[in-house]
DNA sequence: AGATGATGTAACC
DNA sequence: TGGTTACCCTCATC
């Protein structure tokens, strides 16, 4: 073998080209570059490149062997914006303030031409939202909704009850991002959240939904990209599988079936799940066990990712996944190609929800960044009578956003949904959970907490209380208004309950043990258990929400 | 304080 | 169609 060396006559001279500590800006950076042999410099740019990107600075190497081998190498170290890797600029983090690439699409609305910091729809969430066309499209669903929902609906919307200052607490309990909330149907004082669960426990993969069953809510079910559906009893934690769609074991990636959306259809007595090969399964709640043939309900190999049947038509399902629609199916006859309604989208779905008391409309979260709201009274279902821009971007690291009703606004309107980009509050890069008016468009609150400075993409609104719990990257957070005890408090039998992989010596160790903690322990106030990281902040036990305008 | 890496998937070709 | 790649405001840990 013959050591590959290199004579030293011929090694290239190495330049390395740095930028100037003080200055940046790319006229003077020209101006800087040091240039030996302008011939040369010439002949560089023809060569082809091998570079390297460390830390937003450049690495590249020019390499010249095969002409005269003399030619320097060239390692720059100027740098460069770390999206688009061009030098002139740089994306980023100044301060608290984000400052985009210019030479990419607004990381908002994904429309060229400017930045976020001057996105119109960063300035009002109500920017470009037309209001509804009130388009009568005479199909069936107008006539069930006309005849049976209309004498409910309230002429007058009311204001929502939205304190000013709401106080929050902080459970640090899963290992893991958290990926499903539930509250308990009846019992005010009870919370689920599931994790991605990394070994053990009652699933062995990420928990993808759960819901509680309604006619015995002491059990929950939960579908989990381990393949199987779970049926837990409450009361003594022991779980059973109702369903697994791998019979087989793994077969290999491309043959390992996952389980993502799921709920339950009351009068049937049926779980609904899918997986993400499109198809759509039954699991009869009597016997626990599979019932029927599985049916293809989206593209074929394309994930399913939400089910929610319909509040008052409960043969009303709503599906919703990665081919870009969310669908309306008829439970009465549902087979492959038989929607009712296909929902078009621009990207992946996230979510889609019937509206909760009348069921008449749906509200959409999906990946090009915007809320969609369709009326079956007001618009038709061939176009969203309203799209939002709303900042929830799909991030490998964090749980798909998810848009929710408010389930105690009569007038159907109240929405929360977290938020992805972040907003500069007095010096910290907060991300609020947002409150939209979607007959509007309108943000009308936020919700944040100075010591909060991660992403919150999972929320849930509770049934009848004025709580809302958020689920982040490790962290549930309890939000109640600040006038108001602490929702523990209020009734003595306080308790929640997390799915997935507890690791005990994490936050204050307030779940360190097994015992049923229930009062004030089980909600501590923030400043607590979370370190504030911005060392300007002092910890107040209450949070600020802002109003716009 | 700055570097590290765990990590899943949508969109593209 | 399947294989490849980027991924741009993560976040906890060291």
């Amino acid at each position: 073998m013959a050591p590959q060396t290199r004579r030293t006559s011929s090694f290239p001279k190495v330049i390395i080209e740095k930028d100037s500590d003080s200055e940046q800006s790319s006229s003077e950076e020209e101006e800087e570059e040091p240039e030996p042999e302008p011939e040369e410099e010439e002949e560089e740019e023809e060569e082809e490149e091998v570079s390297e990107r460390e830390n937003g600075k450049e690495v590249e190497e020019t390499l010249d062997t095969k002409r005269k081998g003399k030619s320097p190498i060239c390692i720059s170290l100027k740098k460069v914006c770390k999206v688009c890797k061009k030098a002139g600029h740089e994306a980023g983090f100044k301060g608290a303030t984000y400052i985009d690439c210019p030479m990419k699409p607004c990381f908002l609305c994904k429309m060229p031409g400017h930045t976020t910091m001057t996105c119109p729809h960063r300035v009002a969430t109500e920017f470009g939202v037309i209001p509804a066309s009130h388009r009568n499209a005479r199909n069936p669903l107008t006539y069930v909704f006309e005849r049976q929902l209309r004498p409910n609906k309230s002429r007058i919307k009311p204001a929502y009850v939205i304190p000013d200052q709401v106080s929050c607490a902080v459970i640090r309990y899963h290992s893991r991002r958290v990926t499903s909330l539930e509250f308990h149907p009846t019992n005010n004082n009870i919370l689920l959240s599931g994790d991605k669960i990394v070994y053990g426990n009652i699933h062995w993969s990420i928990l993808n939904n759960m819901r509680f069953n309604p006619v015995n809510d002491g059990t929950v079910y939960a579908a989990s990209s381990d393949g199987t559906v779970s049926c837990t009893d409450l009361e003594t934690g022991i779980s059973s599988s109702v369903l697994d769609v791998n019979p087989d074991g793994w077969q290999g990636p491309t043959n390992f079936r996952m389980l993502y959306g799921m709920d339950i259809h009351k009068e049937r007595g049926v779980v609904l799940v899918a997986d993400n090969f499109g198809y759509l399964y039954l699991v009869d709640i009597r016997s626990n066990s599979k019932t029927g043939e599985k049916i293809l309900i989206h593209k074929k190999g394309s994930k399913v990712v939400g089910l929610h049947c319909n509040p008052v038509q409960p043969d009303l399902l709503l599906s919703c996944g990665n081919d870009h629609f969310a669908r309306i199916w008829d439970m009465r006859r549902i087979e492959a190609n038989s929607s009712l309604y296909e929902l078009a989208h621009k990207r992946v779905v996230n979510s889609a929800y019937f509206s909760p008391l009348s069921g008449s409309k749906i509200v959409t979260t999906s990946q090009d960044n915007r809320l969609r709201v369709w009326d079956s009274i007001f618009g038709n279902l061939d176009s969203p009578s309203r799209e939002i821009v709303h900042s929830h971007d799909f991030n490998r690291h964090l749980t798909p956003f998810r848009a929710e009703w408010d389930p105690k606004d009569p007038s159907e309107s109240l929405v929360v949904v977290g938020r992805y980009i972040s907003e500069n509050y007095n010096g910290a890069a907060l991300h609020p959970i947002d409150f939209i008016d979607i007959s509007t468009g309108q943000l009308v609150a936020e919700v944040m907490d100075p010591n909060i400075t991660t992403i919150s993409p999972v929320n849930k609104l509770h049934p009848r209380d004025d709580v809302l719990a958020s689920g982040s990257s490790r962290s549930l957070f309890i939000w109640w208004p600040k006038d108001k005890c602490e929702p523990a408090e209020q009734k003595d039998e306080g308790k929640i309950i997390v799915c997935g992989k507890a690791e005990k010596k994490r936050g204050s160790g307030k779940f360190g043990d097994d015992s049923d903690d229930s009062d004030g322990d089980t909600f501590s106030s923030k400043g607590k258990n979370s370190k504030s990281k911005k060392s300007n902040f002092k910890s107040s036990k209450s949070t600020q929400k802002k109003f716009r305008r």
